[in-house]
DNA sequence: GAAAGAATGTTCAATTTTGTACAATCTCAA
DNA sequence: TTGAGATTGTACAAAATTGAACATTCTTTC
């Protein structure tokens, strides 16, 4: 399921001290991938763990029928394969380039020594854990407890959030639908509500926020 | 939402190495809660940790008519408040004992100055963590894609997985419903689905799966 | 071992959500 | 600037889910 708040939350690389930063930028190996191309698929065994130096990557599943659902965007400084060095599991997601995207990809030896050395690593690596799970569970509360509009206006109220100062999100309709777990349609109806209600206005593969401290105050009145 | 499966999870305490673990026990201070007491509530600002030394706590939200809607499960060994000391956030919910329940917490400082000369420590957290953020995604992805009696299964299976090698839970239907986000009726109606093919067998307060192969084969073949 | 309390099994109407369809609008590239 | 392709807005029947109600079964306690 999908945090699409994810690729604005504060990175991995955000955690460190510059000294490590740059062990780190040393570690490894950079390989480019073009807009689209397949950076690893669900199932995968080797262990390591992956770093985005440029772009953006898709985090999904391929269905069945070939379409992609998707699970969170990550971004620049952000990390994904964590799992497969510190709770041995395989790869579970699909991943693909969202454009031109350089990758460092560190083997799980390398990793390991470099952590050794520096505990500062595991502790970056808990704080962006902890607030991703922390992020689920607060989503997965609202998608059982509150009615769509709700939901909606609370979900788009966190992303405002750890998105700095932005206003706006680049997502579609689609997009945002399926990271609250519903069909595009109720979606939209939701929107809607909002939009009557003055909270939002929606454009074309972008969804505004004018007011930040309305939206606020109104989900802390609705949202229980 | 939640994960009634984390009550079976490998626990922070189990990572630890036997000369750590006993730092800690003789770090903070143990609290001992009768069954259904209050261990702490949503918006509390105190940073610290908690650690369970005997019984159970209940995590969840109570609602504004008064009732809990339960998140998760935690047992001895396992800890809670971590995001208050790495992502500094306030407590996000609300906390009774379940049973009889002796709870050791420990300072922000305390803890602090034990992570610092004992890595291990950040580094068991973060294992604990990272297993916990891994099942949420696969929970969020299984309420999303799958279809009542199919998500019911798959969850039943993961229970099953964390548990070792029992063969049942000991949980109430009323409780089940809400961790895999749906009302009583629809889970009862797929537990008789489930029920129909052979899957398990429904008891009172409890639900067994006498074939966990047969259980396992069926998983995979009907949640792509 | 009888009674009270809990939890399950089942039904059904009301509500919510979905899926499908299609028109309207927007973007991008030729 | 025009057309192809993508995305949004909307409507409606079909399907799924809920909530409420109640009988049944099980457990616990006296």
């Amino acid at each position: 399921m999908l945090d699409l708040l994810a690729k604005h939350s504060p990175s991995f690389l955000d955690h460190l001290t510059d000294p490590v930063r740059e062990q780190i930028a040393q570690a490894g190996s950079v390989v480019t991938y073009q807009d689209g191309q397949l950076v690893q698929s669900r199932g995968d065994q080797k262990r390591g763990i992956s770093l985005i130096v440029s772009g953006a990557v898709q985090v999904g599943i391929f269905g069945a029928d070939g379409t992609f659902i998707m699970t969170s965007k990550l971004g620049v400084g952000q990390t994904f394969g964590e799992f497969t060095l510190f709770a041995g599991l395989p790869r579970t997601h699909d991943i693909t380039a969202s454009e031109r995207t350089e990758i460092r990809h560190i083997s799980a030896a390398t990793f390991e020594r470099l952590s050794d050395a520096h505990p500062e690593i595991i502790r970056a690596l808990l704080t962006t854990t902890l607030v991703r799970a922390h992020r689920l569970l607060e989503m997965m509360d609202a998608i059982r407890r509150l009615p769509m509009r709700e939901r909606t206006a609370k979900i788009l109220l966190a992303m405002l959030q750890t998105a700095g100062g932005a206003q706006s999100f680049d997502y579609k309709q689609s997009e945002l639908a399926y990271a609250l777990g519903v069909s595009r349609t109720s979606l939209n109806t939701a929107l809607k509500q909002l939009r009557t209600l003055g909270l939002i206005k929606t454009g074309y593969g972008e969804i505004r926020v004018p007011d930040r401290q309305r939206m606020q105050a109104w989900v802390a009145e609705n949202c229980i």
